[in-house]
DNA sequence: CGTCTAATCAATCAGATGATTGAATCGTAC
DNA sequence: GTACGATTCAATCATCTGATTGATTAGACG
């Protein structure tokens, strides 16, 4: 467990995370940071020679929260189902954690090691679900005619730009949810004025 | 026109914009503003008296630049395939523009007053987009089952997601772009193991 | 020419910011 | 209790950064 081994570290770690989500790149300052845990600057350069290596245990602390949640047991669909529904929560409870992903996924545009990262996040995610849907789509869960690869793209790709980059109201976000959901197969087409015609398009 | 009216403040909000792009609001520097454009930084705040406004004015012109490729005529399914060619082309020629907007975005998350404005450019992306769908459906051109209010959303979620956090390689880019209209109904389903059959939801 | 205004610059300020230094403090081993 | 390594701090540095000041230039107008 490196968590007890090195509290302060872990602190200011912490901190940095909390302001970062709050403030951004644009207004992380090694005071500050030093501030909320209540030790002097010094100290902060004592475990973090420099700025840099703050921030890559942010990094380091942001990615690995976020890969816990990747984790799951269970049949595909059931997997899937909880994949979901463990974001919802998430993006309810921790927002945090989507905000400093962005702020990392922007800065990796600049910086080729976070990049590096970030984009290994990513890959996970996507081929996790890519797996996930093939799977559920075997058990006959979803439909038959569905792309794992492309379709697994697409749900990383939107949940990125829902959870990260939320320039609307949450309202908004349910519904990108539902209909993602909806176009997977994993939630019934409820349409209350739905159109009982279904033209062919062949 | 405004445009030529003030040459040397339209100069500030071209320079500051094009190191937006490529440092961030982290790096974003009244002083090497003007030194781009080789003025003196008191004729920066001359034009512009706190860096504030020329973010304001950054702003304004991103925005602009952006909602000016919302633009169309022609049939709804046309104007479709318009909309998401010319993002294609945006994102090969003009990168920098989502950089620019993912950079507001984020912002957005702690600026009420911006955070409006990119809300507010977001919101008339999704409008028009549903407006599209739902004409394009009449037309018979897209799947008839699909809710395009839903699927709008779906969609600017996974533009913004793709375009303003590309964590990959532009392989997946291209990928998700296919499966979206795909999704959509503008792509004729391309599986070597086609399934024939098509499913009724009523 | 003289005056007024817009535009521009050199020089400078005040505060912020990442980083360093040298001196405590504290617990542990001898 | 002395010596030593690990922590922590007060004080300070060098530089950066947004902003201001006062002077200068250029053009318009009479």
């Amino acid at each position: 467990m490196p968590t007890e081994a090195e509290p302060r570290k872990d602190a200011l770690v912490a901190a940095a995370y909390k302001i970062l989500a709050t403030r951004g790149f644009e207004g992380l300052r090694t005071r500050e940071v030093a501030a909320a845990v209540g030790v002097n600057i010094a100290t902060l350069h004592y475990y973090f020679p420099h700025k840099e290596d703050l921030i890559r245990g942010v990094v380091g602390y942001a990615m690995g929260r976020f890969r816990e949640t990747l984790s799951g047991a269970g049949s595909a669909e059931g997997q899937l189902r909880a994949h979901f529904r463990g974001l919802r929560v998430l993006s309810r409870d921790e927002p945090e954690l989507f905000a400093v992903m962005a702020e990392l996924a922007i800065r990796g545009m600049r910086d080729a090691s976070l990049r590096k990262i970030v984009g290994g996040t990513d890959d996970a995610w996507r081929a996790m679900l890519r797996t996930l849907l093939r799977r559920a789509q075997d058990e006959g869960a979803l439909r038959p005619n569905l792309d794992p690869e492309g379709m697994a793209a697409v749900i990383v790709a939107t949940l990125k730009g829902t959870f990260m980059l939320p320039a609307t109201e949450p309202e908004n976000v349910e519904r990108t949810f539902r209909q993602l959901e909806t176009l997977v197969g994993l939630r019934v087409k409820r349409s209350p004025a739905a159109r009982t015609r279904v033209e062919r398009s062949s």
